[in-house]
DNA sequence: GAGTGGTCTAGACCACGAG
DNA sequence: TCGTGGTCTAGACCACTCA
């Protein structure tokens, strides 16, 4: 039941029938519609709201979520929007603190524990509507990093990371697909039952230290990451 | 309530006072415990079936899931695990058919629609229980394969079909996250709100022509996967 | 205060598994 | 057949939003 009740609504919104933004009728009503009882449509609202199609506001409605344009994180520390985006919409805020390496962290970056470090806490927008959370750390004494409340865009914060820590001799990430937690569901504004792809990122500088550690953390509806891989097949350099 | 109830059974399975494989009492008696009704428990039981950290069996009964080992896969193409695992109780399933190009399938791997491909099934197992799903697509003139039903390890799946296609000169990988469909999560005996990495793989020959595309599928909960860039820094080839 | 979604209750009925 | 989980009902009560 709640499973053809989902498939007629997404049919509904995928034909255009419900526009984007638009709001549902009250769930009062679209149980009394489909004559089932409100958990069991409440039940098709939340595979739907798994899918990413409807955002839940309480106390407002159940709206048609507008289709974001997707967004691709490639491989090595880049962000990149698939399609042509108004450059106007997109923007980054970054918040520096500084902490101290504690448990994962300080191996991560194989540093001692409680060694001073810089945090940036950054978060993607398109429009009104975040799409990307990271948390940069870099050991204090290797990037005196000072950066704006707000960005333009991701190269900015790139550039900035990139002129202030040592040059890079390799990028190891680890990607996970994992639940938000509550508070990255809030951050994001997505379902604690959508997926998301969680990268943990580690840069080494030439001199072999660890330079930098990140953890980012995308929405699985609109965002993947792009890997490339050359094959040497001429000489194989220890590539791992 | 489902939330503490839930934070009250994960406490007990991760200290071990539920063992792995264990039966939890049913239902029924769970909500007259926690005085709970019966839909409220079952949410509190959601939250952990989507963690991983139990398994449903309709009939049976709720039952601590085995924390099995960790998968990686690292990009370019490999399997691996994280710690020792008895290689006796790896095992891969194989089976090929012959199929033809459809929609996005053609694209992805550069040929005209309906040309015959070369379709190999895996199914990867640990034990019993399955972790990940592999299907492999390869233009039929390329690669004549054949594979036995069941290999000891992916190193053997890697290995034939090295051979047979001609040698790669890059792969690119495409990683998302998102929720299985309910086919995948019943080939991966998993609950359908555990997250999935979904893995596309092309790879190109160095003739510049694709060799292979791969879609893959590890369960969230036990599989992520790395991938490492390597950054030129005195001469930077075209690396996109 | 009216209307919305969020959560929980108590219980019915069905489907599956094992003896 | 019995005990298990799977699904649905009808309705209560609370929290949030907005006029």
């Amino acid at each position: 039941m709640r499973y053809s009740i989902a498939d007629d609504l997404r049919a509904r919104i995928i034909t255009g029938r419900l526009k984007p933004d638009e709001r549902l009728p009250s769930e009062a009503k679209l149980a009394a519609h489909y004559r089932v009882s409100t958990p069991t449509l409440r039940n098709a609202l939340a595979v739907l709201q798994g899918e990413g199609l409807i955002e839940k506001i309480h106390g407002k409605g159940n709206f048609v979520r507008r289709q974001l344009h997707q967004l691709t994180y490639v491989g090595g520390g880049h962000m990149a929007f698939d399609r042509e985006v108004p450059r106007a919409s997109l923007r980054v805020t970054v918040r520096m603190t500084n902490t101290r390496a504690r448990g994962s962290l300080a191996s991560l970056l194989k540093v001692p524990l409680h060694s001073p470090l810089s945090e940036l806490l950054c978060v993607g927008y398109e429009g009104e509507s975040p799409h990307s959370l990271m948390r940069v750390y870099v050991p204090r004494d290797l990037a005196p990093i000072t950066l704006q409340a707000e960005v333009p865009c991701w190269g900015s914060v790139e550039a900035a990371l990139a002129e202030a820590r040592p040059a890079l001799a390799d990028t190891q990430e680890t990607v996970a697909a994992r639940l938000p937690t509550r508070s990255e569901a809030a951050a994001l504004r997505i379902s604690t039952a959508l997926a998301i792809l969680a990268i943990t990122r580690v840069s080494t500088g030439i001199t072999g230290r660890v330079a930098e550690a990140a953890h980012l953390v995308l929405a699985g509806d609109r965002a993947n990451a792009l890997f490339t891989t050359l094959h040497m097949t001429r000489e194989r350099p220890a590539q791992r």
